[in-house]
DNA sequence: CGCACACTTGAACCCCCTCAACCCAAGTGG
DNA sequence: CCACTTGGGTTGAGGGGGTTCAAGTGTGCG
């Protein structure tokens, strides 16, 4: 009854019941019973995305919605002239396609190897109106992200290229899954670009400050995608706009 | 049965029904039947603010939600050292508090004579519970909501100063409620210092730029808190960052 | 009339961007 | 095995858009 777990590169028609579904327990699909829980299945269907595919575009007519298993997507938004501005990471247990609109309003790529599960709006619209349960925990999770945007706003509209920085360390430590013990390794499967497309920097300013960290002892970066955070309160003193 | 319509400085203990309210039709109460409404109505406070207060402070435990049904509110986040972001302006229709955590994530302050709807979170849990037209509607606010926090967030993270002014005037224009035929006249309720806070930029930015505009024929100013468009596609062309 | 407050305008400065060179690790192929 | 390429990351020098500081201009309201 189990398989195994290496389904990084399983075939996209493999099924997999949502029982197992290594993100179940922190996305929506928490709040169905177990017994309901294949109802959900057949309403999903798993989709593996490779890495830097892009899966949503900003202003295609908006047929599904998704829920991310594995991996993380980067959702963004481009101005004609290339300007990009990265809206948010999505990682295991992320709902995509929030919007009630006809069209997309962002556009979604794969960063790494990833698996989503794909509604159809017709379907989830169905399921919405049997469990008002996932309804509740859809609205729920709207306002977390409303408020998290804000947050993000308040970044982008006032905070200096080094609060910036630190703000995004101390938020993806704090975001990270729980897996066991809390640590201070922040994983950066995302490029320097995307990170500063995400701040509202450059890839030098992003770096530079990394360096400065650095150089002033607060964290080390053992690899590229990888920080390892060494103060934790002066990182969030920082974050918070306390010189 | 009818009262006057001057209730701006009506007090607060007066009672108003649903079913007359001037913001009924554009919020989230018009998913409710009229004979539903008494319902509505009795889980509802009104009250005034004036000019100036603050009736929800970021980090207070969030008590109430609340429906503005006149005037306007500036929503924003303060840093320790006294930075502001303006998240949102508020008018007529708009559903505050959206936010699942215990505590409110941003502050609320009426920037003109000011009245709203308050809804305890109990009575307002029970309402979503007994309808659920109610509870869909509220998730498609948040989804919208979501949708105009990502495109402030392009605004702020990667357009000019130029583009930041243009993109507000042309939302302004867009958003406001079409009285009667489609107007080239914005209104500005708030002070040049509000806009600044939301748009990321100095009083002086915005002063700078507007006057720019207006030196290149692009709209007047009869006064401080009005503008006129006089070249709709010239400025949301800006807006879009096509120089 | 005159104070207060919002807004405008000018000049100097600075943080971050731009441009450019360089480093480094991971292929790739002869 | 090594030369070459490619893509991401770092570091340096210079410039510019927006901020800061400061003064001046309305304008509503007692």
């Amino acid at each position: 009854m189990h398989r195994p777990r290496s389904i990084l590169l399983a075939p996209q028609h493999e099924h997999e019941t949502c029982a197992s579904c290594s993100a179940r327990g922190y996305s929506v699909c928490s709040v169905m019973e177990d017994e309901d829980l294949s109802r959900l299945a057949a309403a999903a269907v798993a989709r593996d995305i490779a890495k830097g595919e892009t899966f949503i575009e900003e202003g295609d007519t908006a047929t599904d919605f998704f829920n991310v298993t594995q991996g993380t997507v980067k959702l963004y938004k481009l101005m004609p002239d290339g300007r990009q501005q990265v809206t948010g990471f999505a990682g295991p247990g992320h709902f995509l396609g929030l919007a009630v609109s006809s069209t997309y309003a962002f556009s979604a790529e794969a960063i790494e190897q990833t698996r989503v599960c794909r509604f159809s709006r017709p379907k989830l619209r169905e399921l919405l109106h049997d469990f008002p349960a996932l309804e509740e925990r859809l609205l729920q999770t709207a306002c977390n992200e409303l408020v998290a945007a804000q947050e993000q706003m308040l970044l982008l509209g006032r905070k200096t290229a080094r609060e910036r920085v630190a703000s995004f360390l101390v938020a993806r430590l704090e975001s990270a899954i729980p897996c066991r013990s809390p640590t201070d390794t922040v994983a950066l499967p995302m490029t320097r670009s995307e990170i500063a497309d995400y701040l509202g920097l450059t890839i030098e300013t992003v770096s530079r400050t990394l360096s400065k960290f650095k150089a002033e002892k607060r964290i080390t970066t053992p690899s590229n995608a990888e920080v390892v955070v060494l103060d934790r309160p002066w990182l969030s003193g920082i974050a918070a706009g306390l010189h």
